[in-house]
DNA sequence: TCTGGGGTCCTTCTGCCG
DNA sequence: TCTGCGGCAGAAGGACCC
């Protein structure tokens, strides 16, 4: 095990909804919650004023509304993360050439790899100036975590959120996981978490009590070992700059449960289409088709079928997926359906016989599903939505962002990232004034310009960066079915 | 309170084959 | 011909992560 804490591990703080604070002056300081803000939507990214009321990832929005009900809602703007998270990226892979990114908002470096740090000094002095530069470059902050693993890199960030740098020296790692909770350990969640503590395991030091043994007979033989490894401080996962996908998904959760038969049937030829044209825009194809079904009371099944080559044909995936269905009792209503493609080969084997239909370029209005005959994503727009925090431009007024939308009218605050805090006006859904805009830089001038702050409506629908663990950037959030009602509402006074 | 979307990995079960 | 067995692949579900 390397002894130098030259594994760092950056995690940028409240990330989607400190990008929203920044480009929109009036929300500074202010409680801020970004997700999906359709009937069924969840938190992606609260900010720290929201999470003084309570407010954390992954809770229902109807939840975090009765927490924090004068919380500006906002819906995500990956096209702008992505961008974002794309400066960050530059920056750590100017430390090191072992990047390996998570998500949009983490990744781990390999500081010796790179030359940058050979000891606890020179790690930190890295760390620090990467702080540094973050927020100069992004006008964000990280928190970055320094230790001798990964593992410990991450927990070292964790503890240093937000804004703050941590470095575990070596030698100390086992005093200080010790009494922390087994959550605390990657890997461990609700599941093994309740299920240890009602063994009496609760702390890191009695996981590594327990011994090893125990551990795999009460949790699986792979968990049990990993788990006991981490309880003891050791972890040798390397830090991986490039990975392979090894499965493409597509699935919508419903605003309302769906009963027909029909509907559902169309839906998830829908879905198949574009799944096919993630698959084919990433250059891939695969052999085993997934159908995923979520019910009506949330239980979830899938059915999968392994063809005898890879495919990316939409017809072969759009048939698997009808016979999947088949097999799918759907009585009651489904709530979320779901299609995927595993088993994945850069090549088709039609490919193989020169039968492989033509695959135009991506162009910008289909950034992944320039797919010939597959079918458009959405129909086409035939009324203008405002989604509560897209950003827009009057012909009249300039730039700003939408506050909220409702009974025909929109209301829109115009504020740059640099001006002070502006005003509201509301105009009618349909005013040929008001027009959506692209995001403007946060940072002016800065030293590493971002190369594109798309924010379209097509960026929703990007691919989500590729990212090691499978982090994939995720999109949609229901932004797509947001109801005209689901105003913003931003603190008064703001 | 009522639970997103996109992934990865693991475990268990079952059927096939030699 | 039948049976038992081990290995393997596929199917399904669960847990976890961001």
């Amino acid at each position: 095990m390397r002894r130098a804490p030259t594994i760092l591990h950056l995690d940028m703080d409240a990330f989607y909804a400190s990008v929203e604070q920044a480009s929109k002056p009036s929300l500074r300081g202010k409680a801020v919650v970004v997700g999906g803000l359709g009937p069924r939507g969840v938190v992606a990214t609260a900010s720290y004023e929201a999470r003084v009321f309570g407010v954390h990832s992954a809770m229902p929005m109807g939840q975090a509304r009765r927490l924090a009900p004068n919380a500006a809602y906002l819906v995500p703007r990956f096209g702008l993360y992505r961008a974002i998270s794309e400066q960050v990226m530059a920056l750590l892979r100017e430390l090191s050439p072992l990047v390996e990114p998570l998500s949009l908002d983490e990744a781990f470096v390999d500081l010796e790899a790179g030359g940058r740090a050979w000891d606890a000094e020179s790690a930190r002095l890295t760390g620090i100036k990467l702080r540094a530069d973050i927020r100069a470059v992004t006008g964000l902050t990280g928190s970055v975590g320094l230790a001798a693993s990964k593992m410990l890199a991450k927990i070292a960030s964790e503890q240093a959120k937000p804004d703050g740098l941590m470095l575990i020296e070596p030698g100390t790692e086992r005093a200080l996981l010790g009494p922390m909770p087994v959550r605390t350990l990657p890997g461990v969640g609700p599941a093994t978490g309740d299920h240890l503590r009602r063994v009496g395991i609760t702390t890191v030091d009695e996981l590594a009590e327990a011994g090893e043994d125990e551990l795999v007979r009460l949790l699986g033989k792979a968990h049990g070992h990993a788990l006991y490894a981490m309880a003891l401080a050791h972890d040798e996962r390397p830090v991986v700059a490039e990975r392979e996908a090894k499965s493409v998904s597509v699935e919508d959760t419903y605003d309302v449960d769906i009963h027909d038969r029909l509907r559902i049937g169309l839906e998830v030829q829908r879905l198949a289409d574009r799944c096919v044209g993630r698959l084919r825009g990433a250059g891939l194809s695969g052999r085993t088709i997934v159908l995923k079904v979520r019910r009506y009371d949330f239980s979830t099944l899938t059915r999968s079928e392994t063809l005898r080559g890879p495919t990316d044909d939409p017809a072969v995936v759009r048939e698997a997926a009808a016979r999947l269905l088949d097999s799918v009792d759907t009585t009651g209503g489904v709530r979320l359906l779901g299609v995927g493609v595993s088993g994945l080969a850069d090549y088709t084997q039609e490919d193989l016989f020169a039968q492989a239909l033509p695959v135009p370029a991506p162009s910008a209005e289909e950034p992944e599903g320039g797919v010939g005959e597959v079918a458009p994503e959405r129909p086409v727009a035939v009324e203008r939505q405002w989604r509560a925090g897209q950003d827009v431009r009057h012909a009249e007024y300039g730039p700003g962002w939408v506050q909220g939308s409702g009974l025909g009218r929109v209301t829109v605050r115009f504020e740059t990232p640099q001006s002070a805090p502006g005003r509201v006006r509301t105009f009618f859904v349909g005013d040929p004034a008001l027009e959506s805009a692209e995001p403007l830089p946060l940072v002016a001038d800065a030293a590493h310009p971002p190369a594109r702050l798309g924010q379209s409506d097509s960026d929703r629908h990007g691919a989500p960066p590729r990212t090691p663990d499978g982090g994939a950037g995720a999109d949609g959030w229901g932004g797509n079915r947001e109801q005209a009602s689901d105003a913003t509402r931003v603190p008064d006074g703001a």
